[in-house]
DNA sequence: CAATTATTGGACATAAATGTCCACTGCTTC
DNA sequence: GAAGCAGTGGACATTTATGTCCAATAATTG
């Protein structure tokens, strides 16, 4: 049963996603991004609760509200929205579920899990939302007529 | 909510690193094993069936029996532990929950993940339940007097 | 101010993982 | 064959993860 995150960050994965595709300026709302990337609405706005509140994303109430990125996409690392969304510290608990394991007094595998881990880390940090929303699948045609109620006074 | 195994996984390569420092030959209980390591036993005891299943341990009844390595531990590698509780597929899910990823649609963090993952495997079929039994912290006297009922015709 | 819209956060519901229990089978010994 | 030992497998209990719902809040419009 891996699990590289929970349900939750994966869902935040595929929905900034294809936030990009939605709007250009960065701005989506919940019910549009979630019924685009496919995830269930109602869980995952738990999530972007947590992404604003972790300040990647302002939410904007009221009608023509949303969400918006607080950073340009390319400058939001894959390991951002995790550490966000699962906390800092999931990546560092000791894989044998020792509780005095640490580099004073290694498990058998923390040398192995370690040089792995340092891979992985570094490939999440490099990776952006931008490089995600650059390889997802164009839309074919225009997703929707404009904005379904153009905002006036935000922006 | 990072999990590499499940905590049976956790559970059978903990007992199986102390299984070695339990007796020489490959042999041990279950009751001994699970003490030794620190694990609940009535769950733990699951997992030793799937590996029994699996072909990995020959489970031995009645008094003086128990479990019985097949291979000697440097033949079984940490994969193979995994794979036999976890099943083969483990790793092969699209670390985006998407179904139709694959070489050949790949979802936006398959090149990412398939690199990571190679080391990961790599490193997982190199290191053998001997590896985890050596780098194991050593008894510090004999653990217990003999075995509690030696075996007469096993063995 | 009233109505509408969209997020918020808590309560609740379900599913999956984890953990426990016990009657049973097979084996060994006497 | 009787007794006891150790693993087996199914039923059950608990905890955690996942998913849903709704009243409340805040913002916009008229």
């Amino acid at each position: 049963m891996f699990k590289l995150y929970s349900k939750g960050c994966e869902y935040a994965l595929r929905a900034l996603t294809c936030a990009a595709v939605l709007n250009e300026n960065g701005r989506f709302q919940a019910k549009d991004v979630c019924a685009e990337a496919g995830i269930p609405e109602s869980f995952s706005r738990k999530t972007f609760q947590a992404l604003a509140q972790a300040g990647f994303l302002k939410a904007l109430r009221g009608p023509g509200g949303g969400y918006m990125l607080m950073r340009p996409m390319d400058k939001i690392t894959l390991l951002d929205v995790i550490h966000a969304v699962e906390g800092d510290d999931t990546f560092d608990n000791c894989v044998l579920g020792l509780p005095m394991c640490g580099s004073k007094q290694p498990c058998p595998l923390h040398i192995t899990w370690k040089s792995v881990k340092t891979e992985l880390l570094t490939q999440l940090k490099q990776q952006t939302l931008q490089d995600l929303a650059d390889l997802a699948p164009r839309p074919k045609g225009p997703r929707r007529k404009g904005s379904p109620r153009p905002p006036q006074k935000r922006q």
